[in-house]
Formats: C-alpha cells, structure tokens, sequence
RNA sequence: GCCGAAGUGGUGGAACCUGGUAGACACGCACGUUUGAGGGGCGUGUGGGGUAACCCGUGCGGGUUCAAAUCCCGCCUUCGGCACCA
C-alpha cells in the first residue's frame, strides 16, 4: 500500500506537440517544491496525509464553540457534475475558514441514495439497485475526495443501508401513533411512464418532474404525513428565518399559502342536504348568482344522474383547458338573502382546496365571470370602486333613475362588463351591508353568517398533507401490516427495520415491485398472529433527507434514537441546528420544506431543541455555460464544432443561450476532465471566483486557465525565492519597524487579511476576497527584496497569503506552506489577523471636485483636519485656474476621500 | 395573470449594505519582449468620442441632493418561482 507509485501527466498545456511528460515518483511526505507546478502531485500528496491522520474528524465537545457546516448531499447517479463541485467548495471554504477561526467545525458528507435512476437502471440493464448504488458511491466518493473536501468521513450515511431507513421506519410509526401519518383513498398524481404516484411538489407544469410525461389522477388508498397540522407553525416560524434568502422564505410562504374566510353552508332547495363552500370574498355574497362543485365533489354524483356527463368534465379537471360545466338541474339557497341559485359542476373547482364547492360571484371573479358568459347565466354587481360610490358623476346621474329613492348607487349595466371587477370597493346592492367597504363588510357578513349557524370563518391553506406512498422498490418499505381480523396494524418496533428483499424481478411494468415477493408480502399479524400481508408501497425519497442531518450528529454513525432521551448533553443537542447550510435553489420548497416539517416533529420526540434545522441558507446559483445548436443535428458538443460550423453538415451553428449545464444539451463540462488537466485547487478557484455564490455562474474555459495560471505565479514565486524565504525568520512585533521599502508590502499585507476575512464574512463574497489575493500576489511579485527586514516583511507577505488561500486552494496552500520551512500542518494554523494601524493609508489620494465634477488629484497626508483640507484643496493650480473670479458657495468635505467645491 | 430578482466596458464581475474618483480583480484584445518556431512566460496599454482642452457614459424617463450605478417614483427588457387556490 506504502510502496512508490509511478505517474504519468500530461503536460496541463495540452498541446499535441508538447513532450513535456511528466513522470513523477514520490513517496509519503516527500517534500515536492520543484520548479513546475504538478497540482496531481501535490493534490494526492496532502489528501493522502489528510486521509491518514484522519485530520477532519470532529467529536462534540461542549467546552468549544461549534459550527455546523452542511452540503446537500447528492443522489449517487454515477459521477459528480460541476454543480457539486461549485456547491462543495462553497461549503468546504467555509467549514476550512470557519475551522482556522477556532471552531468546532462539524462537516460531514452521505448519500441520497434511494430513488428511481437505480431502479431505471435495473430495469434496463438488469443490475440490482443496491450494488448500481454501491458502485456509483464509491465512485463519487473518490471523486470528492479528489477535490480535497474535509469532510468527516466517520459521520458518513447512505440512506438505501437498513441502519438507516430503520429510523424512517421509526419515524413513521412514531407519527403514526401520534396521527401524524395516516392513510386514506385519494386522487393522486400519477406518472404513467414512471408508473408512480407524485407529490405536488413533484408536478411541473401538469408534467413528471423527472420524465415531463403528463399527469393524470388516479384513485389510491395511500399513506400520508400530517404535514397541514403544522402549517401555521411552518409560516409564523418564516419570519424567524433571519439567514435565509428572502426569496426562499417567501417561496416557502407562497407554497403554504394562508388564505382567511368563510365557509358557509348553502341548502340544496327541495332535498335534505347542503353544500359547503370556502370563500375569502364574504363581502361579494350578495352577489352570487350560481354554486360550482368539484366533479370529484361527493354530491355531484348524488344531484346527477347523468354518470357520463360528470365523466366528460372529470376529463378535463384540473387542467388549463377551457371551462366546462354541467348543470346539475338542482338549485341552491344562498344564506345571506335565501336567493335560490342554480348549481353546476365545473372541471376549475378542485376538490383539494377549500371545501370543493364554490359561490360563484361572476361579477367579481375572472374564472366565475368566463363561466358565467360561456353558460349565459346572471352577472350581479355588488362591489363598485369606492370613488363611485361617492359623488361621482356617473352615481348622480344613476341617482336620478326611478325606483331609487334612496341614496343608493347602481351598478352597471352587466351586459357591458368585460372583465370581473375582483378589487376592494364599496359594497352596493347588499342589503343592510351597502355601502361599507369590502374590508369591513366581510368581517360583518361572515359575523352574521357565523351567528345564524350557516357557517364559519376559516383558515385555509394551499399546503396539502405529504402523500409518501411510491409503488417503487427503491426506497423504504413502509412498516405496515394488514391483517384481515385486525385492519392495519403497524409493526412493531422491535421489529424493524423491515428489509427490503432481495428476490424481487424488476419488469418496468404493473405497480409496486414488493407485491411481487411472496417472501416479503406473506407475515402474520404482531397482533392476532394470523395471515398478513405486509404493505407493499414504499416510501418517498423525500422523507430519507428530511433528517439526515440530524443522523449526522450521532457520533460514529451508530444512530440509536430509542434510546435518546431528551438531553441537553447529547451529540445532537450540542451540533443541531445547522449553522450554514448550502445547497441548490430547487429545494426552495420541497426538501426545505420537509426538512422544517421534520424537525418540528423530531423536536416533539424530544430528541433535539430546536424546532428549525437550518439557521443560515445559501442557496447557490446554477452553472451555466453557452449552447450550441446545428440546424440539422441539434445540440453539439463544443468539439462537434469548428469556425462557428457542424463539423457533420458544414452548416452555421447557432450560439444559443446561457444555459444550466445538462447533458441533454451538451453544454456540460465532466469535473474529471478538469482535475485531471488542471487540478482540484483550480478547478475549485475558478467555481469561487467567476461569480458570487448566490449567482449564476457562468463557465469559462479562459477563466479556468486564469486560475490556473494565478495558482501557478504564487508558486513561481516561492520556488524563485525559497531558500530567503525560509531563512527570513522572524517574530511578528519586528514587522512594525522594518525598513521603509517593505512598508507598503507591510500594509498591504494587513489590507489582504481585512478584505479577505471580511469578504467571507459579509456573504461569503469569495470573488471579491480572491480578487485581493491577487492583488497581494501582484504586489509580492514586483516586490524586489534587498535587506533583511525586507524579507522578513517578504516572508510574511507569502505566510499570509497561503494562509489566505488555503480555504480555497488547500492542497497548493500545504505545500507551500511546508516548502517555505513550516512542520505543522496548515489545517492547524490560526486564521491570520490584521492591525488596523498598520493597516491604514499613511497618504491618500484626495479627489477634488468643482460642482461636482472631478478636476484634480492630490496626494494628502491621512487624518488631516478639514480645515487643511480645505486649504490644500483651494491652493492647487488647477483649481485656482478655475476658481478665478467666481464666488465660492459652499465646501463640502468628505473625510479622507474627496471635496467638493460648489461655485 | 400574480410574486420575486437582475440589467454596469468586447466578456465574467467590482463599487450598491453606509450616496462621494464608475469599471477593482480576472478574461479577451493590441503592441513590445523572450523563443529556431508554436505554445507559454514577462512588460505596457485597453469604457466611448476628440489632435487636444474637454465632452459623454451604469436599461429608459423623471425626482431628491452640493454630489446618484447607489435613495425615491414610473416604464422597458431578461431570468426565476407560482398559477383556475375561490
């Protein structure tokens, strides 16, 4: 394992003619400072040194400040993409920052690893699920661990692993005891290709969210968590989320979508039965002219006959398509005024939201008005805008119309309305209630409604209860048994995990694989012992990252959450919650979402504090890179590509396009081809330069070579002068009196710490605190050292700068650091400090404006009183050019930067 | 349709939090230099216009201010999210 391993590179710069092969021999800890820049080399070196002192465990110890640092961990679908790397590296600049600021830094790493793609996988090329997974793990593994990422890997999950999805199991049987997960017939989304049930969530645009194959509804028996019962903990709790984008938070809200009014009952006119509806206009009550149900609506079946009729509009339900009705032939009392009104069945009236029955209010709901035109029914206006119903001139005239004796004011004249009116206004036409305004009048129709017993004033929410159950093999059974004696009969505890078999045949056909094996369905009863059979769906992947990282506080990854009692001494109460955590946007509601469900639920078992596990969120943008497109062969890879041309057809490409990178557009860019060109500390350097984290970065081919070359300067420059380096020792207090040449090195130097750190600290601007490196390295590399104190100031320029660097580029930073003579690790430095003395401009360079325009420069001693200013400023030839004859008005100082004088 | 974000050189971006020199840093480009040559390295220049003094410039139009990329109002464009949610 130890013995020397030989390599081959080829030289970075790729050039077919190039000979620069270089072979490398090494051993452990040789030290490597040769004059070209071999990042392989110096990359394997210090994550093999890493990876044998096992240097980024980390253990709970309540004596140290903690800091928890997480990472979306990724599904394993056989590599990683550049939008891991950027969103590792984001997470392993801080974890590597926040470790040199002295905390407790906890930073682990796991796998997402139920799901489809490993199912997909066997049914196309036969492979089981568990060892595609497996294969595809280590794989990755290896790959992140080619990026130099400290994680610590005794912390590690793989939620496929029984250890794991035991306490999914758990979990549910817990919230089952509880009410929390139940089970009950319903519509569901479901997949055709993928032959799955969906959650909301996982419906775009009508569409699977993975495959695009459109949606229909189809009636299952189907388990759910009570998600609802918590959702105005969920969105109160939004406003506390003080480190999340405001954008998430406000998507997150959107998503649970709270909406206040009033259900009131409406009497079917002539038969014993009523209907329900939700409203938030109770202000428009008196204007509703007819009641639409849901075709799913349990009365729609009960008022027609007609079973092909209702079929025909559940056809069209809960589609974008026209509006389509069915009048039922039955008549409905309105509360408020005992108006009987007719009732129909419309596909735009969802079953799922509110009570699926409406009023409809044509005159002041665009989809009510439409259906309205279409079935030629009555159109009442009874909201009009409050500047009608004062003195306008079109109410005095409709005053004056026969028949209004009193001081009401008309509506309009229905037949002419375009557009339903859906704003606030003033209430006409409403009996006692007109003229008050809508904000009022709701309150006090919804009061009266409420008083007589007709109804209620309601929350609702948009946010549905979590449907988990998939009919997919790869995932975690769901831990149920049903018995005929005894119904559903969850299993015991002592039982689980309930395994996932074995012998189970993957056809891509019919529903849940489980059912499949006779082994696995066949039990008996924990209750009356008799025949069983175990339930077949399992769960949705979603549940297996709501608490992962929870798992991750276990120390030594034997999770054991029976046995936790609650304990402000526990692992899990010392690391949770997460301090920052980083991952993509796209979970801006669903695994956010569930994640905060979770925790609450977690907290209420008493096995941690906190009720949010997420404290800080940096939602990273996408990686982009430009299309490219042929007429003829579409999508092109860049090297199908040459002079703008299809190197197939000779035909014109078009450069589309910024687009996400994905391989179905062949604008991807494969990490290994990077590392192995260019090394990880490059390719890591680019992903945090090229854009702020939080914004889309865009991929560059010449920016990558700008890091690269950047990491090769700094290298350059401690090579050239290693030896002085290492020679120039010195303690930190002789800095302050060196030599006049090493001053503004010196400066600049202090200047470097104060950009980077406070770069990383607002925001985590890691651009920008790169952008300062670079301007050290400028400064160090037009540096020409004569005396002593010169490198002794020289010496601690370079200490500084890899200190600096070694966040982002950690592996180039060890090395150097070790070359220039240092034994210890860079991992257990210190983060260096600035002196703001030394650190502050001893001249400045003073703008002068006249009237607010620049006219000169001067240079000027730092903190020199205004009244100096002034004169300096005044006595300047140019300015005197100027000035001469004109009158002064005023003088306006800007301390240390500019004045302005207004003539 | 509703909600949100963003528009700055040839390009990615900086300065926006806290109004005060617009364009840090990098890429690209040009010229020079090194090299047998290519690549690479190094150096210089690089917002636009003008010989120059100067003038113009942060999507467009207004406003506040001595001073606006930055604050306020209106509009346009692009991107993202939600979308028959009653």
């Amino acid at each position: 394992m130890f013995s020397p391993f030989i390599f081959t590179f080829l030289c970075p710069c790729q050039s077919p003619l190039c000979t620069d092969i270089i072979s490398a021999t090494f051993h452990r800890g040789e030290n490597i400072l040769e004059e070209r820049y071999n990042p392989q080399k110096v990359e394997q070196k210090w994550q093999k040194y890493w990876a044998e002192r096992n240097i980024f465990k980390t253990e709970a110890d309540s004596s140290k400040k903690k800091f928890y640092c997480l990472e979306m961990f990724p599904y394993p679908s056989g590599k990683i993409h550049m939008g891991h790397v950027r969103n590792y590296a984001i997470g392993d600049v801080i974890a590597r920052y926040k470790r040199m600021c002295g905390f407790n830094v906890i930073h682990p790493m796991g796998w997402d690893a139920f799901g489809m793609p490993a199912e997909n996988a066997a049914i196309k090329e036969g492979i089981h699920p568990a060892k595609w997974t497996y294969e595809n793990i280590a794989y990755m593994k290896k790959q992140l661990n080619q990026l130099g990422l400290s994680y610590d890997w005794d912390r590690e999950v793989t939620t496929c692993s029984p250890d794991y999805y035991k306490w999914n199991q758990w979990f549910f049987l817990k919230m089952y005891e509880k009410g929390i997960a139940y089970r009950k017939s319903s519509f569901v989304n479901w997949c055709p290709s993928c032959m799955t049930v969906l959650a909301n969530e996982q419906v775009i645009d009508n569409g699977c969210w993975r495959c695009d194959t459109a949606v229909i509804k189809k009636e299952l028996e189907q388990w759910f968590f009570r998600i609802t019962q918590y959702a105005e903990d969920l969105l109160k709790a939004c406003d506390e989320l003080k480190g999340w984008p405001e954008k998430v938070v406000l998507m997150q809200k959107n998503w649970i979508g709270k909406s206040e009014g009033l259900e009131a009952d409406f009497k079917v006119a002539g038969r014993d039965e009523k209907i329900r509806i939700f409203t938030t206009r109770a202000d428009t009550l008196f204007g509703a002219t007819f009641v639409c149900l849901a075709p799913t609506h349990p009365l729609a079946e009960k008022l027609v006959a007609d079973k092909e009729a209702i079929k025909k509009i559940k056809e069209h339900y809960g589609k974008e398509d026209e509006k389509i009705g069915l009048f039922t032939g039955h008549y409905a009392v309105n509360p408020a005024n005992d108006e009987k009104i007719p009732i129909y069945i419309a596909n735009f009236v969802l079953m799922e939201y509110g009570t699926g029955a409406i009023m409809s209010v044509p005159a002041h709901d665009q989809r009510d008005f439409e259906f309205a035109k279409k079935y030629k029914l009555p159109i009442r206006e009874v909201i009009v805008q409050e500047s009608r119903g004062l003195a306008s001139g079109e109410s005095q005239r409709r005053q004056g119309v026969k028949g209004s004796s009193e001081n009401t004011i008309l509506p309009s004249n229905p037949h002419e309305l375009e557009a339903a009116f859906e704003e606030d206004g003033v209430l006409i036409d409403s009996s006692s209630y007109s003229r008050l305004k809508s904000d009022v009048a709701r309150i006090e129709i919804a009061k009266h409604i409420e008083k007589k017993g007709l109804g209620k004033r309601v929350v609702n929410y948009k946010l549905r209860d979590w449907g988990i159950s998939r009919q997919r093999y790869w995932g975690t059974p769901i831990p149920v048994i049903y018995c005929e004696q005894c119904g559903v009969v969850p299993v015991l505890e002592q039982e689980l995990p309930v395994i996932l078999p074995e012998d189970v045949k993957f056809t891509g056909t019919g529903g849940s694989p489980l059912a499949e094996s006779e082994k696995f369905v066949n039990t008996i009863c924990p209750k009356c012992k008799g025949k069983a059979r175990r339930e077949t769906d399992t769960m949705d992947t979603f549940v297996d990252s709501s608490w992962y990282f929870v798992a991750y506080c276990v120390d030594n990854g034997k999770i054991d959450f029976q046995s936790l009692t609650p304990n402000p001494q526990s692992p899990i109460s010392y690391w949770m919650p997460v301090d920052q955590y980083v991952g993509g946007v796209e979970h801006a509601v669903l695994h956010l979402l569930y994640s905060r469900f979770f925790t609450r639920v977690i907290k209420d078992l008493g096995i941690i504090n906190s009720p949010e596990p997420f404290t800080n969120l940096l939602t990273q943008g996408m990686v982009c890179k430009e299309t490219l497109k042929c007429p003829e062969h579409g999508w092109l890879l860049p090297e199908d590509v040459k002079d703008e041309k299809c190197i197939k057809c000779g035909k014109a490409v078009d450069i589309g396009r910024v687009e996400k990178m994905s391989k179905s557009k062949k604008n991807v860019i494969d990490p290994d081809h990077l590392i192995n060109r260019y090394g990880s500390d490059t390719s890591r350097l680019f992903s945090l330069f090229a854009a702020p984290p939080e914004r889309d970065l865009e991929w560059s081919d010449q920016g990558v070579e700008g890091a690269y070359r950047f990491l090769n300067r700094i290298w350059g420059i401690v090579y050239k002068n290693k030896v002085q380096i290492q020679n120039a020792k010195f303690k930190i207090e002789e800095l302050s009196n060196c030599q006049l040449s090493a001053v503004s090195l010196l400066r600049k130097t202090h200047q470097t710490i104060k950009r980077v750190t406070n770069d990383i600290e607002r925001e985590y601007h890691f651009n920008t605190a790169i952008a300062a490196l670079m301007e050290l390295v400028n400064d160090l590399s037009s540096f020409e050292p004569k005396s002593d104190s010169d490198w002794k100031a020289f010496r601690f320029g370079i200490e500084t700068l890899v200190l600096l660097l070694s966040p982002f580029s950690p592996h180039i930073s060890e090395e150097l650091w070790e070359s220039i003579g240092n034994k210890k690790s860079i991992l257990e430095q210190k983060w260096p400090l600035w002196d703001e003395s030394i650190a502050q401009e001893e001249e400045i360079e003073l703008v002068i404006q006249i009237n607010g325009k620049v006219k000169a420069k001067i240079m000027i001693p730092a903190g020199l009183p205004d009244d100096d200013v002034r004169e300096k400023a005044l006595d300047e030839p140019k300015i005197q050019e100027i000035l001469k004859g004109k009158a002064l008005k005023k003088v306006f100082i800007v301390k240390g930067k500019l004045v302005n004088i207004v003539i």
